[in-house]
DNA sequence: CGTTTGTTTGAAATAACTCAACGGGAGTGG
DNA sequence: CCACTCCCGTTGAGTTATTTCAAACAAACG
């Protein structure tokens, strides 16, 4: 349970599938950097409801918050094996503003965890099934792509249609019915852990949000 | 349209119902606290759908983050007549550390905002139409509550059944239903821009989400 | 090589939506 | 102060997106 112990003498720890990164209300004096594998937060309900918050991919610092708050909120989870990097926050506040995982480029990462919320509060809200997933799709692509994580068209993609169902809050069968016409439409394949876009744009169109084009007044008839 | 420059005098502004306290990418060298008034922040398709992604109340910090990234990224709209206080940043940062509108307090209002936002994932992605509404009012009752803005079982309600709409992502014709069969059971009674809470305990009974009682595996079967 | 975990399918049930219309009330302008 | 809007709340009927349950199948895993 206290693998933090042996882990401690050296700054990098790893995690298996299902071990949690960390749980909720858990004190953290760190703020880890993954380095390989997929991580997800999420919340759930006692009669078994689970809606995952956020993602954790290659390259992300996985909460940013500690770093303010000191403490975990919400349980965080592996999803496949993981490696990461342990951050102390002692060694954050002393890097100097432009280096490599300096106070900066954490809360920077903090804000754009902000942000990634405010997108997905909308596509709750506001999008179809479809439309969810297909942005959920168009997301990790380019956050993977950002990292150099796709070849050609293809990428690794973890996550079971049961966890696409918790992301976007949809059934797991919905989820594999939606996911059948994307591949009918030759939009995307999904198959064996990995994903293969077949016409981004397409895809891009169907779930990409557009950022209010023009601030008008609300509901105007 | 810029009125900032006849504001900048005093510190002090005011807005009008449905006049804009930021606009999508404006520049911001200053954070607002709310002293009167209710204001939203939004997100829209040009196809008409919204979705407010936060609701800013008397008392709070209207974008902490602005402190970090300078600018706003959304709109946000005023749902009454608000009364604000205008907080430059150098004015933030000169703050000793536990004064009031320090450096401190704001980010802790971003650290707020973003739990917020991990609260509103899970509702719009896991919860019923009425336990997002009943959630909705148990918050908005909370934090009315914490300014002393509830009298007896009564506080001021301004969202009309469009806002309630787009907040909790449900049609404004079912938000209607919801409230209905709600005031029916004796939980609540809206009316005229009022909200009579008349049994607190169920209404979040129905509505809150307790905390992962015991982080246990994620679909454990 | 058996067992578990994930995917696919069908059919029936339901939550929520759309459209359309009506009524009240609050403000506005004459 | 009255009349006229317009905004908002309310209702009904029919439709659709999504869920649930259940079962069979495939693939990964140890």
């Amino acid at each position: 349970m206290t693998q933090d112990m042996t882990r401690a003498p050296s700054q990098v720890c790893t995690y298996r599938r299902h071990e949690f990164l960390a749980r909720a209300d858990e004190r953290k004096d760190y703020v880890l950097r993954i380095e390989e594998g997929w991580a997800a937060q999420y919340r759930l309900l006692p009669d078994g409801r689970r809606q995952i918050i956020t993602l954790f991919l290659p390259g992300d610092y996985c909460e940013p918050q500690w770093l303010l708050q000191g403490r975990a909120t919400l349980p965080i989870v592996a999803l496949t094996r993981v490696r990461a990097r342990m951050l102390p926050h002692s060694r954050i506040q002393a890097r100097a503003p432009h280096e490599e995982d300096s106070m900066i480029r954490v809360l920077d990462a903090m804000l754009a965890l902000l942000r990634n919320r405010e997108k997905w509060i909308f596509n709750l809200g506001r999008m179809t099934a479809t439309e969810r997933l297909c942005n959920l799709l168009c997301e990790l692509h380019s956050r993977l792509a950002a990292r150099n994580r796709v070849v050609q068209d293809r990428c690794a993609m973890p996550l079971t249609q049961y966890d696409f169902a918790d992301i976007v809050g949809i059934s797991p069968v919905h989820v594999n019915r939606v996911l059948q016409t994307l591949r009918g439409e030759g939009l995307v394949d999904l198959k064996g852990r990995w994903m293969q876009v077949r016409d981004l744009v397409a895809l891009k169109r169907l779930g990409e949000v557009p950022l209010d084009p023009e601030p008008r007044v609300p509901r105007a008839a």
